[in-house]
RNA sequence: AUGAGCGCUUUGCCA
């Protein structure tokens, strides 16, 4: 079963959804970590639709899910983006008990933040008894990618009272948060800050971000010469 | 002997 999972998994990871099912469907018999590889599968390849499909054929096959199950179902309802189906799975996994672990709360925060329902996302990130950096991170996002940039930058100053150590990830999420808000000091200065206080050095990603964060309110020509000054090729 | 790990899981620009 063991190796049967790590195939059903690796032609998951591959993009080989087809190979993945039919090895699945020899396996003597499925269990739940088995069917979570091929749920996960199809939200790694984008095919969210048929991940929520694959969790109703679990309820009629009558296996049961785990937590890392949600975790998937979760990204998924993010990624189709409409709350009813996430709402849906948040309520379930409460009636089934399940306390928030890390992975869970973060999905769920993110399931949230991506369908736009950000008092749901709020309230999830400040239920969580426990915080990491992907829980601030995720927060942030949520808010700068529903022009909410204020908020985002006012979360991050909450994020080093609670002396939490931001990544280089926060700083994407806080870039694009300013750019889709046109805070285009806010973000130079952010930029800035990233080494000179935080000790992590931009990458491609960061410079993207800078460029958008011009070219979006129409500083064509900052945007242009950021683009030749940056230490780094273009993507 | 006890506990843990060994198969599945969460955040990154533009579009």
């Amino acid at each position: 079963l063991f190796v049967g999972s790590a195939l059903v998994n690796m032609y998951a990871e591959c993009n080989l959804l087809a190979d993945a099912r039919h090895c699945f469907n020899r396996l003597s018999f499925q269990d739940i970590p088995l069917w979570n590889a091929l749920v996960a599968g199809y939200v790694a390849c984008g095919d969210s639709q048929e991940a929520l499909k694959m969790y109703e054929l679990m309820h009629t096959a009558g296996a049961s899910s785990n937590e890392v199950t949600f975790v998937c179902i979760l990204k998924a309802c993010g990624s189709v983006g409409v709350s009813e189906k996430g709402q849906a799975a948040h309520t379930e996994l409460t009636q089934r008990g399940f306390t928030y672990n890390l992975y869970l709360g973060n999905a769920l925060l993110d399931m949230y933040a991506k369908c736009g329902s950000l008092s749901e996302a709020w309230e999830v990130f400040v239920s969580l008894e426990v915080r990491d950096v992907i829980s601030w991170n995720t927060i942030i996002k949520g808010y700068g990618a529903n022009h909410n940039g204020i908020v985002a930058v006012q979360v991050f100053e909450d994020m080093q009272k609670h002396r939490v150590q931001p990544d280089a990830i926060t700083f994407t999420c806080l870039l694009t948060a300013c750019s889709r808000s046109s805070l285009v000091i806010k973000g130079q200065e952010l930029f800035k800050s990233m080494s000179e206080e935080f000790g992590i050095e931009p990458s491609i990603h960061h410079y993207n971000c800078i460029i958008d964060l011009h070219a979006r309110s129409g500083r064509i020509h900052e945007a242009q010469k950021f683009l030749q000054t940056m230490p780094c090729s273009p993507s």
